[in-house]
DNA sequence: AAACTATTCAATAGAATAATTGATTAGTTG
DNA sequence: CAACTAATCAATTATTCTATTGAATAGTTT
């Protein structure tokens, strides 16, 4: 085979995987499959874009073999096709981060707005861990936690979080976490704690972040 | 500011650096600018494009602030703007490679008919280099060389490798290596080698990734 | 089977991307 | 300063991408 028709090919093959990635609603989407599986309706409700317009994203998405579908009576559930697909996109996202001041920019100044500028890193939160008590609230739906959560880690969904804040220690740090540094609800949750005089602040990543970096985790 | 608003801008930027890398040219460019900087007109001619051609994808890539310039004399000099840009690339090299059959595919049979089917990894190669003498061949040029390889490696560019052969002790195991996976350097230097009666294999990836791996290197 | 829900498909129009060509600018050399 | 080299720019055409709309398909419920 000549070099040049060997170069070609490879790195056309990697194109279409990136381009399949270069879309904002797809870093989006695979963004919120690393939490597990979605129907179509449930992944176009999530990123506020009508079904027709999700499924075609999909469809992209399942081309470049990023994401696997699985069907469920009328619904079909999409999940990430593997870890390194997850790796693939945080790796992009910290490029992101690091390189892209704008970025960083956006999340500071939205994180001010809701009083949650403070966060802990995960090797912060999990050395943190192991030298005082302190209360870990998982904000994310159910169905998530229950797939996989930080060990020792409370649910309580951002929705119910109002109602079921007394039974949180008053005496005690309280880190929310969610999905990951562009998910809110961990946002909302500090917001909500800090006006009823909690100490609470903010995991800057989420729960996949945990889970690859090998920190201890449960399943419901 | 709103969620939707701030997800939106957030995944907007990220997007417009995916899409930066979305291109097979663009891919072939940072994978030969992670060796060192190297002007518009050596790109051009390493990735058999036009210099017009070559410019404009360059300033695609400075736009995406993943490459940085430096001017000498009428020449300007492009270089990677920091590791973060090759890890990212690294992850969706790894990533294409895992899930794309076509591309694994691909890279066997273009090693099949150059006689380099059989390679060794970096901590194969690390660990072997513990155990036995092994002579280590960087075959790439010397100005990517001399900033910085492998320790202990002679530098025979493949084009010197015919006439300084003879140099190479004939009782060892000789391994080769270049920029990277796709990079044909190491193929053809294995193919020349095993045809004289070398016991010759390449190393199935670069010296980035060497680097990248914290294994010993040295600068000349 | 009819009504309903979830998903996909098909067609469209507007926007963005890519390679080519030739012109232009910046810098060097004789 | 004229001739040359390196890089960029501008204009063009063909291609691809995107969101929207409405229709078609697959499966469930009554």
């Amino acid at each position: 085979m000549e070099k040049r028709t060997f170069k070609n090919k490879v790195y056309q093959q990697l194109a279409n995987i990136v381009k399949a990635m270069s879309n904002p609603h797809r870093l989006e989407i695979l963004e919120l499959l690393a939490q597990g599986q979605f129907s179509v309706a449930e992944i176009a409700e999530e990123t506020d874009i009508t079904g027709a317009n999700a499924s075609q994203h999909l469809q992209v998405l399942k081309q470049a073999q990023l994401v696997e579908t699985q069907r469920d009576g009328n619904r079909v559930y999409y999940q990430l096709a593997g870890q390194s697909v997850y790796k693939a996109w945080k790796a992009l996202r910290d490029l992101g981060i690091e390189r892209i001041a704008e970025i960083e920019r956006v999340i500071q100044q939205f994180r001010e707005s809701r009083q949650s500028l403070e966060t802990l890193s995960s090797d912060q939160l999990a050395e943190k861990m192991k030298q005082e008590d302190i209360t870990i609230v998982d904000v994310r739906p159910q169905q998530e936690f229950d797939e996989g959560h930080i060990a020792g880690a409370l649910n309580i969904p951002v929705g119910d979080l109002s109602e079921k804040m007394d039974e949180l220690p008053k005496d005690q740090e309280v880190v929310a976490y969610c999905r990951g540094p562009f998910c809110v609800f961990a946002d909302d949750a500090v917001e909500l704690l800090r006006n009823k005089g909690f100490n609470a602040k903010r995991l800057d990543e989420g729960y996949p972040e945990w889970m690859i970096e090998q920190l201890p985790i449960e399943q419901s």
